[in-house]
DNA sequence: CGGTTACCCTGGATGC
DNA sequence: TGCATCCAGGGTAACC
């Protein structure tokens, strides 16, 4: 689940209780997860490390540790996330850091086994990682580089929203929400859309995205919690996603929810009279 | 090459 | 209660 929001608020929590902190190890409780490095390996690079930075790239959690110890990379995907407090070890442990001078623990969790984690040598390999399959940051990215990203696809422009390759961070939910704010319909061929529509939603990125890292993500299902276990805010303050059926907040048009080409199996909610889609001008008869 | 689909996993919710 | 089916915040390989 966890896109740019979540993510954002798992490096809040994390950095005060590990920046700067010794590992005294790691313990690698599911290989399957691993990608690149055998758990041999990367328990030994991260064993004695100290954790110099803890940061967000797009929807990856990223480790700098220091002294040339390397880079942790984990990406939570749907169902990661991670855990400072809890009483005993919580379900479906992948990955445990124990730190240096106390019981402390931080785990990391994933019961679909969907996330990765990975080391790499330095912040170039890493960096080359990222690049390979990542635009720009969603809350970094300028108007005029997603205006030009987005002329170059065909596709809708939620399927363009998510491609992580265009710009990095936004997900299903996100989507959703940001396609509201603007106006758009979600199937609006990314590449037809005018000037001021894509100005509409460069605005509405970082609005949705600031206002759900304050509420500290989204929390559905009862999946994603926050490093200390609580649930995200943002459920409530969402204008679209997983509302079928309810009045929309601007007019009152009940929300739909359908599945649109090139988004296989995920669910897309809009509402119908705010998010229009244009037809072609009609002759008169 | 660009766009679309299949598939990777698992557990909770839902339906019969 | 038991069992089958559906569903999910992400991402990549393979296909047309």
């Amino acid at each position: 689940m966890p896109e740019l929001p979540e993510v954002e608020t798992m490096v809040r929590g994390l950095r005060p209780v590990l920046a700067g902190r010794v590992l005294r190890a790691a313990k690698v409780s599911d290989p399957f997860l691993l990608q690149d490095v055998t758990a041999e390996e990367f328990e030994r690079r991260v064993r004695g490390a100290t954790v110099q930075g803890v940061a967000r790239r797009g929807k990856w959690v990223v480790f700098t540790l220091a002294g040339q110890r390397g880079i942790i990379v984990i990406q939570p995907r749907m169902t990661g996330g991670f855990w400072l407090v809890a009483p005993d070890r919580p379900d479906h442990v992948r990955l445990t850091f124990e730190l240096d001078g106390s019981d402390q623990r931080v785990w990391f969790c994933d019961n679909r086994r969907l996330g990765r984690i990975a080391w790499y040598p330095d912040e170039e390999a890493a960096e080359r990682a990222f690049g390979r399959s990542h635009g720009p940051d969603a809350l970094e990215i300028g108007l005029d580089d997603l205006a030009t990203r987005l002329k170059r696809t065909r596709r809708g422009i939620k399927p363009a929203l998510m491609d992580q390759k265009i710009l990095a961070g936004i997900g299903n939910i996100y989507a959703d929400e940001v396609l509201f704010r603007a106006g758009l319909h979600p199937e609006r061929p990314a590449h037809r859309l005018t000037i001021a529509e894509v100005r509409r939603i460069h605005a509405a990125i970082p609005e949705i995205l600031n206002e759900a890292i304050a509420a500290e993500g989204s929390t559905f299902d009862r999946n994603y919690r926050t490093v200390l276990g609580e649930e995200g805010g943002f459920l409530g303050q969402n204008a679209v996603y997983s509302r079928k059926g309810l009045p929309c907040t601007v007019c009152g048009e009940a929300i739909v929810k359908t599945r649109i080409a090139g988004l296989i199996g995920r669910p897309t909610y809009f509402c119908p009279k705010c998010q229009r889609k244009p037809t072609r001008k009609r002759r008169k008869t």
